[in-house]
DNA sequence: TAGCGGCGAGTTGTAGGACAACTTTGAGCG
DNA sequence: CGCTCAAAGTTGTCCTACAACTCGCCGCTA
């Protein structure tokens, strides 16, 4: 890393993210002591201000702890995975994250005009067509998830119908320019059967529904999407910080 | 606000968290540009280097969004609640913050020695006493949640035993300089005929369960819970961010 | 010798000024 | 009317300096 800004991401953000990396990589164990911000403006050539910056940002993702007159210290929170679902990043990344070699099937993908509720949710004019994309996630032969995803359709070139969903979503969007850099998400939890696009696999086990939103930077709604997660196949967590 | 920072809480959170209030207050509608910096800077009669620290803080909760060059904006997330799960508060508080009218009523409290998982789970010699708070939240005469708190009992002065549990956990380990700054939540659905503390109200229910672990600044674990939702009858959300 | 107190080095928090990079606006021109 | 581009405004980064805090070391004392 160089103090000359060749990309147009902020030097800040490029140390944090390398930070981050070098401390998930565990580099640095839980607990530790990083080193010092003036150490730190050495190793990548940066002032202070931006290892300040990009402490911060890591401070408020919870994966440090900045002490006054100390130092910079790697949360520690006893072995539990800190990755938590507060960080906007893709289902199947989650999971495999986890641990879990998961494998995506993708069941179907539609071109249909949106319902009153869709269209509301994703701010588009009523009756107007939207792309939905029916996926199932599992491990082994065990259904760990079923997924459904639905974005407005003029946002989806039709070339692009044959690879939607096949893998994440997001890669899509990303090629496309179209970020997702934030999602609101409900909670519920919701039996099986009363799911309609639950297999037998499923239909008996009780599910935790995962609704979203999804937003680009300036706010507008870019897809929603309805993650069924089988209880107890796979387990996410919060990271909740103040 | 002023330059002399009497209290010992930095400058840069005093000047977020006054920011933050007045955002959620709606002096400045979402979607809206913020003063600039440097009107901040007069305003606040802080540094630059303040009022950047602080707003980098509320960005990274996702209540604003900085653009290079341009300012910085109210996140609007059409109208949807901004103040989520991700952000560590008493359950009272962010179910009265939804608009609920909630009460909260002590079951009961008990000392008794931990169980192996329980010890574990507080990183306590087992068999160590625990105090237990069992307590029930409801809006008008519908049970809206169920919570179970744990703490070591060491922690907790007998004297307490009156108080806790009839208002905020929080506000009682704060006072005994037991600040959680972090948790780790897990979430499940649940039968509520599964929950043995359930009575005859939600046992025909679905409950999500968002089980818990408190964490001081220096990673202890300092508490557990359990609380279970009631399906349907409060509705949580999660902000997640890049 | 054990305990206490305080000094000092190291580290993060805040200040102020300067310039770079970027966005937005609007005046001027074809 | 539409385009170019200069200028003003705003955020990003750098530098230097000092305040506030933490922690270990060392000497003093009982």
């Amino acid at each position: 890393m160089s103090a000359t800004n060749t990309a147009r991401t902020p030097l800040a953000r490029q140390v944090a993210e390398d930070l981050r990396r070098r401390i998930v990589s565990g580099e640095f164990a839980p607990g530790a002591r990083l080193p010092s911000e003036a150490e730190m403006c050495e190793h990548y050539r940066v002032s202070r201000v931006t290892v300040r910056t990009a402490a911060k940002a890591l401070e408020s993702q919870g994966l440090v702890d900045i002490r006054h007159g100390s130092g910079m210290y790697v949360v520690d929170l006893g072995g539990r995975i800190r990755s938590g679902l507060q960080e906007l990043r893709s289902i199947t990344e989650t999971i495999e994250e986890s641990g879990i070699t998961a494998h995506v099937r993708r069941v179907s993908l539609t071109r249909r005009p949106a319902l009153e509720a869709e269209a509301s949710r994703l701010d588009i004019p009523r009756g107007s067509d939207i792309v939905i994309v029916h996926r199932e996630i599992f491990a082994g032969d065990e259904t760990v998830a079923i997924s459904i995803d639905a974005m407005p359709a003029h946002l989806i070139p039709p070339a692009e119908d044959e690879t939607l969903g096949h893998a994440s979503v997001f890669g899509v969007l990303d090629r496309l320019g179209l970020e997702p850099v934030r999602a609101l998400a409900e909670i519920h939890a919701v039996r099986g059967s009363d799911v309609d696009i639950a297999d037998d696999d499923v239909s008996e086990q009780l599910l935790v529904l995962l609704d979203q939103v999804h937003f680009d930077r300036i706010g507008r709604p870019i897809a929603y999407s309805k993650t069924y997660f089988v209880e107890g196949r796979f387990q996410f967590t919060i990271l909740r910080t103040r």
